[in-house]
RNA sequence: GGGCGGUUAGCUCAGCGGGAGAGCGCUUGCCUUACAAGCAAGAUGUCACAGGUUCAAAUCCUGUACCGCCCA
């Protein structure tokens, strides 16, 4: 039975082997429920949706192992944990995804028609929409499946069309024509968010425009978009401009086009730039448009929806593609002696960030929302405190946005979204409403009979859905029990990238529509870049995978990497051997627990030390526990990932494995029932401890040790306080349950001083690891030598010592020495010493405490120190001073000796 | 142009008023029966630069340089 438990454990963790499993066990149990039967205080995180169309990037994997930490901690901390899943719809993306699949079978979305095109995106929505939250499991991510949303949901789709339909009567949504980002390629307008602003090198453009009725007077305009000629309706100049101010109020005819165009005085035109006039191209740039409102002039489109030239242009250029069409133009303009120069420029292009086509400014109907009226209750709401950015800094960058805001268009010329609530009588006229039947009602009402109507075929952007993600999940607009107990949600977990997309804009539509902000805090944290800290993509092929990792590696390897390295208001350099590291102590968790199983048997849980039986290290782990309890603890509340995962590091392997484990395997091996008994209690608890505060970071591995321990008995309670029969449902470990002995913590920390002392003598002189010696110590005092006394095996054994000496009279011939607070070590050199060699050891052992010395010397010096300083820094000044020179002085009488002996 | 962040060991980063730290890497020695994905010992820094505040500055303030991001 033995036998068959030791060899149970493979020398190295394998987490192939468990992480499926437990998956499968956690679903099983059930153990991702939140219940609103529960009576525990709610704890709610909805999940930022991933794309449908997505799968899977590390990007994601940081993401959601923050959520799932915050999760797990919280349930074990005994709160209703509830995390909501899901994915978004993603308009656009989704939409080319579906439409290259027809390409390839020779279809087109426009030949198969709307209804025909939209059962087949659902088709592949059903198919392959769940790549992404398959892959969540495979990370260990545990949300409340059974509450998964989508924004196209039946429940999702009901809260845009009363969200829509409440802000339109609020006339907070209304239809325009204005200039939109319009996508060529994708053939709809996309929001200013969706507009990448680029750096380019470009040219201007120099054209002459004759002046009408002045035979040889040209103005010369300059353009880095000379196609858009075609469409110029003005020149403008700057009225203060001496150089075309007596051309004010005069025409110029434009070429190619023998149109005339007013030359108008605007302050727009900057003199200092170009030629100081600009062509106005009202219905193709942004700024023209408003001079163009500004001085009343005609608007003349010269684009089709895929940018090509239209009707409005001369015939030769129509059909023509814009890029041609400038090309062309600047050949034409040239002929005619109209191209007055060339200059190179810097400017900034605007591209579809989904398309990465240029983006046409075209004036066309679209929905708008009064996002500046929005605004300023969510402005509010951070400003006095109810929403807390984590980092702070952030809320610079939401205020910024929010306080110079747009109308947000809305509308996408698409056919997968959220179709848009309106419909159209005759002439136009228009109905918003929750459903056909309602706006035919309507239409009743103002025409006085039925009249047909037509549905807007335009849907809406997905963030508007999106935006209702926080309380639509829940339920709204119905008042659900989920919606009262878990709104408004406690983080929001996300990148800075969309604290415009979709932070600001929940934050807008939860107070608008739920009367209270959708979250408390928003944790935003860094990106993920490659090791050289670029930004990882496919076509850079510095992306890291992190199914590959997690493959290779283990989740738990993972989520400890990300975790560690997830460090407030910094991006994080990946790198595969960063992995490793953290791997390897994945696997020295695994091991440090093997060790304890092969020495478990006969473990019996219902022992309990009095704390007269406690040791020295005993005690100091236990205070060292305590400690890291609480640390652990302050920093998941304070969203300090880096330090906690840190915090169990440092605890687990510097501090259980190299000292206790260590200082306990005597005990182990001895024949002193009791004593080992004992020890394997404080092992059993620290370890199990160990494992609850790494929970939440790496579960499986964590799980899986669990399980294991309790094939011995070991067991831990839940928040109800029964044994549980899973790591996920314990209940978090309390600081206030584990001892501090602070006096038995300083003790053992002066003895691991002694035993590194030690070690490193034998270093000196080269000593062979196995080889034992019989060493003299010299204590300042006798209590020191007390305490030295009373660790005397733990010292023998860890420093590999056959005899250990203490004396407070008399220093051994022929040894290396070794000073450290309070005590004197000597190592006996068989031979001769190589005294040229150990002298220069001393002399840099003494600079160097030299060193430390004259600065404390300059400090304790100082009047003005011993005055204003506080006491207990002054007092810590002194006694570092006297521990500083009992050290010197001891290596300066060992150097003495030395000498002697030249 | 406006704003934000960064500059600490070879690399990645903690520390943010009182003795310069960790991980990885490096050097040396060890297959010590939990772990070589390991153990032990070690080396390594004008804390970007210049001023200032303070008894005391990597840490606070001001400015400069460089890197990165966001907005226009």
């Amino acid at each position: 039975m033995s036998s068959e438990r030791k060899t149970d454990m493979d020398k190295a963790y394998n987490p192939k082997k468990v992480e499926e499993k437990w998956y499968a066990n956690w679903m099983e149990e059930g153990y991702y429920k939140a219940s609103t039967a529960s009576e525990k205080t709610p704890y709610t995180i909805v999940i930022p949706p991933p794309n449908v169309t997505g799968s899977l990037h590390i990007g994601h994997a940081l993401d959601y192992t923050i959520q799932d930490i915050l999760i797990r901690y919280k349930r074990m901390k005994g709160f209703d944990a509830l995390w909501v899943p899901g994915t978004d719809h993603a308009g656009i993306a989704t939409q080319m995804v579906v439409e290259r699949e027809l390409e390839k079978e020779g279809e087109s979305r426009i030949e198969m028609g709307r209804d025909k095109f939209l059962s087949r995106v659902w088709e592949w929505k059903e198919e392959s929409g769940g790549r992404i939250t398959t892959q969540l499991r495979r990370l260990g991510a545990m949300p409340d499946w059974d509450k998964e949303r989508f924004t196209m949901d039946e429940g999702l789709s009901q809260a845009v069309r009363q969200v829509f339909v409440e802000l339109y009567r609020q006339k907070l949504i209304y239809k325009d024509k204005r200039l939109v980002n319009w996508d060529p390629k994708l053939r709809t307008a996309v929001s200013d968010l969706e507009v990448e602003q680029r750096d380019m090198r470009g040219h201007l453009w120099h054209f002459k425009y004759p002046v009408l009725g002045s035979k040889g007077q040209y103005i010369t305009v300059a353009t880095t978009r000379p196609e858009t000629m075609l469409g110029d309706t003005a020149v403008a100049v700057h009225p203060e401009d001496a150089r075309y101010k007596h051309l004010v109020g005069e025409y110029a005819v434009l070429p190619l086009v023998k149109r005339e165009i007013p030359i108008v005085a605007d302050e727009y035109s900057d003199p200092e730039k170009g030629s100081g006039a600009v062509k106005i191209t009202p219905a193709h740039d942004f700024n023209d448009f408003e001079v163009g409102l500004r001085h009343e002039l005609p608007i003349i489109n010269i684009f089709d929806s895929t940018a090509h030239l239209n009707e409005n242009t001369p015939e030769a250029y129509r059909g023509m593609e814009r890029f041609e069409a400038r090309k062309r133009i600047i050949e034409d303009m040239d002929a005619l002696g109209l191209l007055v120069t060339i200059e190179d420029t810097d400017h900034t292009v605007p591209f579809g960030d989904r398309s990465g086509v240029v983006i046409e400014p075209w004036l066309t109907d679209q929905w708008y929302v009064d996002a500046k009226k929005l605004a300023v209750p969510a402005i509010e709401a951070v400003e006095d405190g109810r929403i807390k950015f984590v980092p702070k800094y952030w809320e610079n960058t939401y205020f910024e946005w929010l306080r110079n805001i747009e109308p947000w268009c809305i509308s996408r010329q698409l056919w997968w979204g959220h179709q848009i609530p309106a419909w159209y009588g005759p002439g136009g006229e228009v109905f918003v409403a929750l459903s056909e039947d309602e706006a035919l009602k309507l239409a009743r009402e103002h025409y006085g009979e039925d009249v047909p109507l037509t549905q807007d075929s335009d849907v809406l952007d997905t963030w508007f859905s999106s935006g209702l993600w926080p309380f639509s999940t829940l339920g709204w607009p119905e008042m659900t029990t989920e919606l009262k107990k878990y709104y408004p949600t406690d983080v929001l977990v996300t990148g800075f990238d969309i604290i415009f997309f979709w932070v600001a804009r929940m934050i807008m539509q939860g107070i608008k529509f739920m009367d209270d902000v959708p979250f408390k805090d928003v944790y935003i944290h860094g990106l993920i870049r490659d090791e050289k800290g670029q930004k990882m993509s496919k076509t850079k092929g510095n992306v890291i995978d992190p199914i590959d990792v997690i493959e290779e590696y283990g989740a738990d390897a993972l989520r400890f990497t990300l975790t560690a390295q997830c460090t407030q208001g910094r991006d994080i350099k990946l790198s595969m051997s960063v992995i490793q590291g953290y791997r390897n102590f994945i696997n020295k968790l695994w091991n440090a627990s093997r060790f304890l199983i092969m020495n478990l048997e006969g473990y019996n849980p219902d022992f309990t030390p009095s704390v007269e039986e406690l040791s020295t290290y005993d005690k100091w782990i236990l205070t060292e526990l305590n400690r890291t309890i609480t640390l652990v603890e302050e920093s998941f509340e304070e969203y300090e990932f880096d330090k906690a995962a840190g915090a169990i590091y440092q605890f687990f392997w510097a501090e259980y494995c190299d000292w206790y484990i260590e200082a306990v395997k005597p005990a182990l091996y001895g024949d002193d029932a009791r004593e080992k008994q004992k020890t394997r209690h404080i092992l059993v608890r620290v370890l199990t401890s160990s494992l609850q505060l790494l929970h939440p970071v790496s579960p499986f591995v964590t799980e899986e040790l669990y399980h294991k321990l309790r094939e011995f008995g070991v067991g831990l309670k839940g928040v109800d306080c029964v044994t549980t029969k899973s790591i996920v449902t314990s209940s978090f470990p309390d600081s206030e349950s584990v001892p501090v002995f602070k006096d038995a913590h300083k003790e053992f920390e002066f003895i691991k001083a002694i035993v590194a002392g030690v070690r490193n003598l034998r270093a000196v002189i080269g000593l062979h690891p196995s080889e034992k010696v019989s060493m003299t110590l010299i204590p300042e005092s006798s209590g020191i030598g007390k305490q030295i006394e009373s660790n005397r095996d733990f010292i023998l054994h860890s420093a590999s010592l056959s005899g250990l000496e203490l004396r407070y009279k008399g220093k051994p011939e022929k040894a290396v020495v070794q000073v450290i607070p309070g005590v004197e070590l000597f190592l006996p050199v068989e031979g001769l010493i190589d005294v040229e060699k150990e002298s220069e050891r001393i002399k840099k052992e003494i600079g160097k405490l030299a060193k430390d010395l004259e600065r404390t010397e300059k400090k304790l010096g100082s009047s003005e120190f011993l005055e204003r300083a506080p006491e207990d820094v002054v007092q810590k000044e002194r006694d570092k001073f006297d521990e500083l020179s009992f050290q010197r002085k001891k290596m300066e009488d060992v150097l003495q000796k030395l000498n002697e002996l030249i």
